[in-house]
DNA sequence: GAAACGTGGCG
DNA sequence: TCGCCAAGTTT
């Protein structure tokens, strides 16, 4: 008689895909994937850990970049602190543990970006330790086979959820049982129309036996949008255009982004007359996960960037696509006319 | 511990 | 158009 655990495990070995870092376990490879995948879709993520892992086959050819090398790599894929964290932790392991992985949960969780799943994910994939991992399919995959009803988010809601996942994870194989545990998930136990139809444990499923499986798990709603406004100034000549590398702390951190009014004092713009058709002004909207964005951009060709003083870079337009830009400033570039033109 | 961090796909 | 979700972490 199949346990649970086994069935997915079986289920796993049959219909899992076939992705890049499961050639590999190398600490380096599975650490990089596992950052990329935060949050994100394997099929959204996959083409930038194929690039990464051309890119910087080595933690050294990571640690030995630029951090505006590795953000530019980065780009599109968002939550721009990941980029930042794993430029960190690639240093911190090439100076502190002479490019070596720490294989422990305990040392692994100290890194910049490696949280609990991350830490239980590398130590269990590619140290073949027996901890389980707790992510978004796993809670989904739980709550349903057990019936757990609790609302997930909470300290203590997790901790109950690890105590199934340590449970399930028993003695078999923590690489394999974890990411089984992932891709039943992604693939079978998804969240919208699940397959319980051929499911391999719908029998020993309590949300299938109730007929609620579409009610689990229990997720708290989201605040509603914030409305946030942008006003970008694209001043630029023939060779030159102003840049300005946002904080760390907001959206978009670490990328370069055209000047706004807030910084831009020594932008006069007292000869510049509406209607010019040196002139452009592109309106765009975009929505992110907790607010939405309305931007304008103000395209003004101007011959004097060279008397422009401040704290905003003059970039050559050349260099500007060597920079990590925002995904709205990628679509200007779709949409406006003189920067097209400008930039390619 | 709540809130913020991006982008893309789907119903 | 909108809400939800995605191999979470940080502050």
């Amino acid at each position: 008689m199949k346990s649970i655990s086994e069935h997915i495990l079986s289920w796993y070995h049959t219909h899992k895909r076939d992705l890049p870092w499961r050639y590999t376990k190398n600490p380096y490879l599975i650490w990089l994937s596992e950052i990329i995948l935060q949050q994100t879709k394997v099929s959204q993520g996959t083409p930038y850990f194929i690039q990464f892992s051309t890119k910087y086959p080595s933690i050294y050819d990571l640690a030995f970049s630029s951090e505006d090398d590795v953000m530019k790599t980065w780009q599109g894929l968002g939550y721009y602190s990941r980029a930042r964290n794993l430029h960190k932790t690639a240093k911190i392991i090439t100076e502190q543990y002479s490019g070596h992985f720490p294989d422990s949960y305990k040392e692994l969780l100290k890194l910049p970006g490696i949280g609990e799943y991350t830490a239980a994910a590398i130590s269990s994939i590619a140290f073949d330790q027996s901890i389980p991992v707790l992510d978004g399919n796993i809670y989904r995959v739980i709550s349903r086979l057990f019936g757990v009803t609790l609302e997930i988010g909470t300290t203590s809601v997790k901790k109950y959820f690890i105590g199934h996942a340590a449970n399930l994870l028993g003695d078999l194989p923590p690489g394999d049982f974890n990411q089984a545990m992932m891709e039943f998930g992604a693939l079978q136990c998804t969240p919208k129309n699940p397959s319980c139809d051929i499911c391999p444990v719908k029998n020993k499923c309590s949300a299938f036996a109730n007929d609620n499986v579409h009610l689990l798990p229990v997720t708290k709603k989201r605040n509603p949008l914030k409305d946030r406004y942008f006003t970008y100034y694209v001043f630029h000549d023939a060779t030159h255009t102003i840049v300005h590398r946002r904080a760390n702390d907001d959206i978009w951190g670490g990328l370069y982004e055209f000047p706004k009014k807030e910084h831009s004092k020594l932008l006069n713009y007292n000869n510049l007359k509406h209607g010019d058709d040196e002139m452009e002004v592109v309106d765009l909207r975009h929505i992110l996960t907790h607010q939405r964005l309305f931007i304008r951009f103000i395209i003004i060709r101007q011959q004097i960037l060279q008397k422009l003083e401040g704290s905003q870079q003059l970039i050559q337009l050349k260099k500007f696509d060597t920079l990590a830009i925002p995904k709205p400033i990628v679509l200007l570039s779709q949409k406006s006319l003189i920067w097209k033109s400008l930039i390619s």
